[in-house]
DNA sequence: AGCACGCCGACT
DNA sequence: GTCGGCGTGCTC
């Protein structure tokens, strides 16, 4: 028989199937298998197994031996695979490589094995004791232990006792020791916290909504409505049924918490695929689910993929969250793949949020998603009032610190009482820009076109995009002046000025510099959950979902700054971003509030927001994306090149656009916009980038397909070309 | 990806 | 002369 073979090596060259004789091998449809290939062994995927070969016979090369006992792909998986492959257009084993952890490959992880001791049950424990010589009190007690406690590693008995009198006990044969498979659990330690709680008539709705509807749902509830709750009596009764649950989270709220919730409710049936755990527990939690030990999975994006069969479910918490899409090839969209792979699965999709995409709702006002509403905080408070601080009006009567006298006002206020408060700013660092006051010098990064953040702990000046850092600027290196100037606020800067302001209070700062390892970030949250800290300063990470009962007090620092960012996105994304962070307050028996400073309080994104008006929100978003044929009511397109070379990149560009430019007379009337250029940054990580940009209002399909051919047909070694639809970020 | 082959410039 | 740079081609 012949094997259909992926070889694991992601080049367009290689991107075709290999045939190999199984012989006695063992390899079935899904194996990981172990080829030779050239004058090398690589691994491979078998995608089909056939008793025919295009390729001549005596040619065809025997597989050395399959990887793993159990297939590790599933037909599903397969047929998933297929679909990501046309739609994304990306090589199958770069697509392959979504269904396992990286560590997998190559072999990096095994499962564990541990010694386990336990008695002979050849001899009783009395004639084992008794044949013992006097002064043999270790052997002794030993014995009494296993005999009280059973089966345990030889490790904690060779540290509880000593390595000597187990290695005579087993001489005697008295002792057993055996080799078995150690599962490697992550957060172990976890307590199990939050019970099941009876579910108020909203949640009961849109339970029952999600049941008997067999279109995706859409569950649209407000901060503090409960949708955890829904989601884990859905899976409940998912696997009460025998099926399986795949429930996906933002990236940043993988929390300890949220696995203590799961755990608690679960127990060992689920499992957590998270970046975070180390290679053995991914390995091991992996295969749980692969062999159907575990029917839950709970972890980020990629948790799509996990290896369940018979899929029941899939939840896609906080829907809106920008970490659902992947930012490296394939470029996919997780709700995308959700819907296909709960088509062929015949699964139910949910999605969730307090502020669902544009994109998404508007699938649930046209039908195409059934919409299930939750209105209510479960604890029946109010939203949290929002007070908008005018900052023209601070300039204005001299106020020129980073915060509104509204916000100090209500700061004091919330401290006195003994409660915290959360302060916001989208702006890592201490500072943005560092600017020559006498010849305008930017310091800018050597590797990318970006001007450098000061970072005062560190006392360095760091790249935001390369994470390179530079010695502080003593002198201007343009002009020799030694008058620097560090301009704008970012969140070190927040924590220094609040510090002056409150000396007594207590002051955390969280973002992606106080978070560097994973603990980092538990041990904040936890720090501030426990009240060690009144008040916590940080970046996104704070807006997104955290639970803390004392939090009464939100302040909003610069709401303008995603809202002038020349996206068309930059309306929903502040919308969600002041939503979700307002949500943070108020959450428990003391009602909250916001402080929202703006220097355009008018603008209506944040109208809307203030008071949580999302339908007014949504008509006018819808109103102004439809007249000026933006995302959902057309596709961005933009095609990407880099390369070292910025020669190269040119060039390189100059026929993506003449190829594209084909594409556009052809399909002339569905463009909107077509252009080449450079990107916004222009370099990155040495990297020069130049973009075909288009925007196209129909024939979406054939459109986009022509772009990515063109986009692969131009990968060379020297120059990276891929394209993105409806990228959301586009620097 | 990884390796061989082959074609040019630089050097003991 | 020949060592070694890297562009190109091939792998069931």
């Amino acid at each position: 028989m012949i094997a259909k073979v992926i070889v694991d090596i992601a080049t367009s060259e290689l991107d075709k199937i290999f045939d190999y004789k199984i012989g006695y091998s063992g390899a079935t449809k899904g194996s990981r298998v172990i080829v030779p290939f050239g004058k090398f062994k690589t691994e491979g995927f078998v995608i089909d197994v056939s008793s025919v070969s295009d390729y001549p016979e005596d040619k065809l090369k025997p597989i050395i031996r399959v990887v793993d006992e159990v297939p590790a792909l599933t037909e599903e998986n397969l047929r998933l695979a297929e679909f990501i492959k046309n739609k994304y257009h990306s090589s199958m084993a770069s697509v392959l490589r979504l269904f396992l952890p990286s560590e997998m490959r190559k072999g990096k992880v095994r499962s564990k094995t541990a010694t386990y001791l336990s008695l002979s049950d050849g001899i009783s424990v009395s004639d084992m004791l008794s044949s013992l010589k006097k002064g043999a009190d270790k052997q002794v007690a030993v014995i009494r232990f296993l005999q009280e406690n059973g089966k345990t590693k030889q490790a904690e008995v060779n540290e509880a006792f000593s390595p000597s009198s187990v290695t005579a006990l087993k001489n005697k044969g008295y002792v057993i020791a055996t080799e078995e498979k150690v599962i490697r659990t992550p957060y172990k330690d976890l307590s199990a916290s939050g019970k099941r709680v009876s579910l108020t008539a909203e949640q009961q709705n849109a339970v029952n909504s999600v049941k008997n509807s067999n279109k995706p749902t859409l569950i649209k509830g407000v901060t503090g409505s409960g949708k955890t709750e829904v989601y884990l009596q859905l899976i409940e009764s998912v696997i009460s049924e025998g099926k399986t649950a795949i429930m996906l989270v933002p990236e940043i709220s993988l929390t300890p918490q949220t696995f203590s919730r799961l755990r608690s409710r679960f127990g060992d049936k689920c499992a957590i695929l998270h970046s975070g755990l180390s290679a053995g527990e991914k390995f091991d939690e992996w295969w749980r689910l692969r062999s159907g030990e575990a029917v839950i999975a709970i972890g980020a994006r990629s948790a799509i993929f996990a290896p369940l069969e018979n899929l029941g479910i899939i939840i896609i918490d906080e829907e809106h969250d920008q970490s659902y899409e992947s930012e490296a090839s394939p470029r996919y969209v997780t709700d995308e793949i959700a819907l296909y792979r709960a088509k062929l699965s015949n699964a139910k999709l949910v999605l969730g949020s307090a502020t669902p995409k544009v994109e998404s709702y508007l699938k649930a006002t046209t039908g195409e998603y059934n919409l299930a509403e939750m209105k209510e905080r479960v604890n029946g408070r109010p939203l949290p009032e929002i007070i908008i601080a005018d900052m023209r009006d601070e300039i204005k009567h001299g106020n020129i610190s980073p915060f509104s006298i509204a916000l100090k006002t209500e700061l004091k206020n919330t401290l006195d009482k003994g409660n915290q408060a959360i302060i916001f700013l989208n702006r890592r660092g201490f500072s943005q820009k560092v600017i020559c006051r006498e010849c305008g010098y930017v310091a800018k990064c050597l590797n990318c076109d970006v001007p450098l953040h000061y970072h005062k702990a560190e006392q360095v000046l760091k790249c935001h995009f390369c994470s390179a850092q530079y010695h502080m600027l003593t002198a201007c290196p343009e002009c020799g002046s030694v008058s620097i100037n560090y301009s704008g606020t970012g969140t070190q800067k927040v924590v220094d000025e609040r510090q002056a302001l409150f000396p007594s209070a207590k002051i955390l700062r969280m973002d992606n510099d106080t978070t560097q390892n994973k603990e980092g970030h538990f041990k904040i949250l936890k720090e501030f959950s426990e009240k060690k800290a009144d008040i916590l300063v940080g970046t996104q990470m704070v807006a997104k979902g955290h639970d803390f009962p004392s939090v009464t007090l939100v302040g909003i620092l610069d709401a303008d700054m995603s809202l002038y960012f020349s996206d068309y996105r930059s309306g929903e994304r502040t919308f969600q971003l002041v939503t979700q962070v307002a949500g943070r307050s108020g959450r428990a028996d003391d009602s909250g509030k916001v402080v929202l400073q703006t220097y355009s309080p008018k603008n209506p994104v944040l109208q809307s927001s203030i008071n949580y008006d999302y339908e007014n929100f949504f008509k006018r978003e819808c109103m102004v994306r439809k007249a000026s044929y933006f995302p959902p009511f057309s596709h961005v397109l933009r095609l990407m090149v880099e390369s070292e070379d910025e020669d190269l990149a040119i060039s390189t560009l100059k026929s993506a656009f003449e190829k594209t430019r084909e594409v556009y007379s052809k399909y002339h009337s569905s463009f909107i916009y077509f252009d080449k250029m450079k990107s916004p940054v222009k370099k990155i990580k040495n990297k020069y980038r130049f973009q075909v940009l288009a925007r196209i209002r129909d024939n979406y399909e054939d459109i986009e397909n022509e772009f990515y051919k063109i986009a692969n047909g131009l990968i060379s070694r020297k120059v990276l070309c891929y394209l993105e639809v409806n990228p959301s970020s586009t620097s």
